[in-house]
RNA sequence: GGGGGUGUAGCUCAGGGGUAGAGCAUCUGCCUUUUAAGCAGGUUGUCGAUGGUUCGAUUCCAUCCACCCUCACCA
């Protein structure tokens, strides 16, 4: 029996039966109604008055004077009551209720109005009132469609919660989400508000290459490409360092990109294949001058965003108006730990790692034992904005050795609820010094890591004319976006965050679309 | 890459060796101040994919895929 039905579901089923099909060949029906009055589904424009956002400001004059206004947006409720309904109509700024009644509106819009699905995209003209229940409604004189939608909404109540269906169909999300709207916008405001500053301190905004000949300015593995015209492999960029760094040799006092960087590793909670950094470089200026400059504009931009200095963060609360704490990563191990690494060698300090349970038999050198230790121990202790200075040369190739101890750069990262917001030094501009890092790096390379960082040559060249003294700083953007709106996965800062091939077996739309045409 | 979890209708979720349910959405009625409107009735599913065990698998087993959490590494 059950045979039986499987040999006539295989046998005739080549077409499309999923529900989702039936829900939107009623739409594609209505359309086609539609066009059969002379309607047209997808009208060019409309001419609103109003914002939702600022008619409910004005609420009272315009309720009062009765004033015609007009609001465009998505239908995303629909209560019918005879011949009456109310919608929730929402745009950008905000949502409202609309009234429509059958003796308001001609006969024609009446109808049309009967037929719109929740997620269609209307005009609504007519004037503010208050209802019996006191909510501010819109009572609608004159309706338009403006653009047919075909896709059911999800669920009214519930929305859309499935995480890989937000990140996925983004759109679906933004739009039953008026939060994750809230959430963009910050970051919007955000990277203006970083924009203004900069500006206002003289920097110069420049655009240096994505796609490069070679990578460099940071430990990651690249993304390569191959350029037919020139017949070679090029890369994505890692970080802007190396261009930005040519721009100061150039005689340009302050310059920081806004860039787009890509990194071939791996996927998590923090990590996107493509992310977002500042940076910027300032000649005649060393590592406390651009932590001070860094420190003002965070304290600025928290301000901005949200007329406080205090923000929450997970289970904390983020003070950034105190003057942010500057300690030494080697201090820093010392106030955890007791212990002072600045007094040992590479093998003292390998085997007092060890006895704080810090694996150390890989470590290659000193500074990555002390950069090991301070992970552990220190690093997750570090929940409001507090600058670890001063990190060792070994893990610093492009930093300037410290002007105290050649044993460390003048470096600093800023980290703030435990996690990196941005690292920065006195640039390295010896250009032997530097070729000779890089050396080290191309010895780091041929040991097997695959971050190191291959000599860029004409970088060497553009340091042997003379790059002025120079701090720089990077930032990643995302990572800052977390923490001002609190949210604890890069994925929600990142409107289209990188996801793998589905494996579901879904009938696309487009699929089911065709099948719609082909069958009318 | 290691460990744990999840995957069932357009959405949010229950269920469980005899091929499936709820709410919302959708469709048909009724209702001119409702608001997760209400009332009455109806439609809807390759139960993530592929194999295996079984008379029979959506359910049990294995493998794979995607997503989430976590550990290791990079920002």
């Amino acid at each position: 029996m059950s045979d039986e039905k499987n040999r006539t579901d295989n046998n005739s089923d080549t077409e499309i039966s999923i529900p989702l099909a039936e829900l939107i060949k009623v739409r594609r029906d209505k359309v086609l109604e539609l066009q059969n009055k002379n309607i047209n589904p997808y009208p060019y424009s409309y001419k609103r008055t109003h914002h939702i956002k600022d008619a409910i400001a004005d609420f009272d004059s315009l309720a009062e004077a009765e004033t015609s206004i007009s609001f465009a947006g998505r239908i995303m409720l629909k209560r019918k009551m005879g011949k009456t309904f109310f919608a929730d109509l929402r745009d950008s700024s905000e949502r409202i209720q609309i009234y429509v009644r059958k003796d308001k509106v001609s006969d024609e819009q009446f109808d049309i109005f009967n037929s719109v699905d929740l997620g269609d995209i209307v005009g609504v003209e007519g004037f503010m009132f208050t209802t019996k229940t006191g909510e501010k409604t819109l009572k609608v004189t004159s309706f338009e469609l403006l653009t047919k939608s075909l896709h059911p909404l999800p669920d009214k109540h519930s929305g859309l919660t499935d995480t890989e269906q937000r990140y996925r169909r983004r759109y679906a999300d933004l739009i039953v989400n008026p939060e994750v709207r809230d959430v963009f916008r910050m970051r919007s405001k955000i990277i203006q508000m970083v924009r203004d500053y900069l500006n206002n301190k003289d920097f110069l905004e420049v655009e240096t290459p994505i796609l490069q000949p070679m990578y460099g300015g940071g430990n990651a593995k690249p993304f390569k490409t191959f350029y037919n015209k020139l017949d070679r492999d090029m890369y994505m960029r890692i970080a802007d360092e190396l261009y930005l760094k040519r721009l100061i040799v150039g005689g340009y006092d302050k310059v920081w990109e806004l860039c787009k960087d890509f990194r071939n590793e791996g996927i998590d909670r923090f990590h996107n294949p493509e992310f977002t950094m500042i940076e910027m470089y300032w000649a005649f200026a060393d590592y406390k001058d651009m932590a001070e400059l860094f420190e003002n504009m965070l304290r600025d931009t928290v301000f901005a965003i949200h007329g406080k200095y205090k923000i929450p963060y997970g289970e904390n609360e983020i003070d950034f108006e105190p003057k942010f704490r500057w300690v030494s990563m080697l201090d820093s191990i010392k106030e955890e730990t007791g212990v002072d690494f600045s007094e040992l060698s590479y093998e003292d300090a390998k085997s007092k790692a060890k006895e704080f349970h810090v694996e150390s038999d890989t470590l290659i050198n000193w500074g990555k034992v002390v950069e090991a230790m301070w992970e552990e121990k220190v690093e997750p202790t570090l929940i409001q904005p507090t600058f670890i200075t001063d990190y060792p040369v070994e893990i610093s190739p492009l930093a300037k050795k410290h002007r105290d101890n050649p044993r460390l750069t003048e470096r600093f990262e800023l980290f703030i609820s435990t996690f990196e917001m941005g690292n920065a030094f006195s640039e390295l501009n010896d250009p032997v010094d530097q070729m000779e890092r890089f050396i080290q790096q191309g010895k780091a390379m041929e040991a097997g890591d695959d971050e190191a960082q291959p000599l860029d040559d004409d970088c060497i060249t553009a340091l042997t004319y003379g790059m002025p003294p120079t701090a720089g700083l990077g930032f990643g953007v995302d990572r800052l976006v977390m923490v001002l709106t609190n949210q604890h996965t890069i994925r929600d800062v990142v409107f289209f965050p990188q996801m793998k091939e589905t494996g579901d077996g879904s009938v696309p739309v487009s699929k089911i679309l065709a099948q719609i045409i082909d069958d009318e």
